[in-house]
DNA sequence: CCCGAAGCTGAGCGGGCGCTTAGTCTCCCC
DNA sequence: GGGGAGACTAAGCGCCCGCTCAGCTTCGGG
């Protein structure tokens, strides 16, 4: 429950860019409310009392709780597509990239799962304007798998059948980490990232390193 | 919106096994509402609202507003377990039932997605008792699923690196099903059903009908 | 033909919600 | 060291929530 659990993966400390000190602590207040209970089972007491403040203060900040979810919802994206842009960007094969971008979306997701359950699944309390510019971001998450996907099939490394309903299934498999991911097992963010890697790999057709042939 | 929509699919016709009929009225009433907005954002008037009764008669059939989710729950999995189980539990080879299992429980997901995203979706909204016994459903679930994976990796049938990783896969990519289905493409549920079993054959690497080596 | 049970409604209670306002405290600049 | 801007709080407003209750209607059995 402390602020330092969500640093574990060795990533970069978040929400720096949210100023000044008191605004990022009651944001990341309400990423844990909002991550815990839901967007509307969190009322702005609970928010401003993890932050250590009086309900009122929040509204110095931040003009509604919906502005907060607004907030969250489009750093957590931008981080999301950064994520994805930099594997699928990189030099290497498609088979390479593809595997880089789930495993490191799926650290994300894992490590991070506080911010992702909310990112992920509180998109529908968002109002329909607010809505609409987030769902553009998922939109551009969505063609960057889809790109490197498109490529490895023109490439000749990848044997897919139908390339919209595999890219949903691999982003599926990403996203769903936030909702089971420390309620099961003992995995760590790593180790299900490369697992999760090598079964996106079988999907496509471009093996994996399982005792079979190799391409 | 209408009731009909969803008997789509071809399955029998739900909530039979609720009575009296003004019970059951409530019941579908709030499995619509709870999917649009919500469990918390979802009000006890607007559940009377769309059963065509007044907010009061709610409380003659359900002692409370979580009595209501908790059935809708019950029932829920008590289906979605019965569906997997008549799929792992034919004849017929490890590859064939896990192909079964995948493409009934997403025809499911998706064709009866209003009532699996309150399934899948609003779990936490119940108290520790109702959670608890859903929570067991939801483990025979997934005891069903890597039952059939491990009967596979027995037999030889499939080549599996990780049984833990790959039937919580298997689950991810059904259960998310009910999260984006009718959101983005035209794919009816069926077709979804054995694209995604199709993928998941892969993943356990038992092949798939697309041109390489079968075994 | 009356009666009690069952199904349902209109009105409303207590409470907690999102949000506002008046006022206090703390600085920093001159 | 006086003053004004910004950060914050205590108190509370108006609203709508989950839920209750007294009373009305309907209907099958004696």
């Amino acid at each position: 429950m402390s602020a330092a659990e969500e640093t574990a993966g060795g990533e970069a400390e978040p929400w720096v860019e949210v100023t000044p000190d008191a605004a990022r602590r009651l944001l990341v207040a309400a990423v844990e409310a909002f991550a815990e209970r839901g967007y509307h089972a969190t009322t702005t007491r609970d928010i401003a009392g993890r932050a250590g403040m009086s309900p009122a203060a929040l509204y110095i900040h931040y003009k509604t709780k919906e502005e907060l979810l607004h907030r969250i919802s489009r750093i957590g994206h931008e981080k999301a597509l950064e994520i994805l842009r930099t594997a699928t960007r990189r030099e290497g094969s498609a088979a390479d990239r593809l595997a880089d971008a789930v495993s490191s979306f799926v650290r994300w997701h894992a490590g991070r799962r506080t911010t992702a359950r909310v990112v992920q699944y509180e998109l529908d309390a968002l109002g329909p304007e607010a809505r609409a510019e987030i769902v553009a971001l998922r939109r551009q998450c969505d063609a960057e798998v889809r790109g490197v996907i498109e490529e490895g099939v023109a490439s000749g490394e990848f044997d897919v059948l139908d390339v919209w309903a595999t890219t949903l299934a691999v982003l599926s498999l990403c996203i769903d980490v936030a909702r089971w991911f420390n309620i099961e097992g003992p995995r760590t963010p790593d180790e299900v990232g490369a697992r999760y890697a090598d079964l996106v790999l079988r999907m496509v057709g471009a093996g994996a390193r399982s005792p079979r042939a190799q391409r």
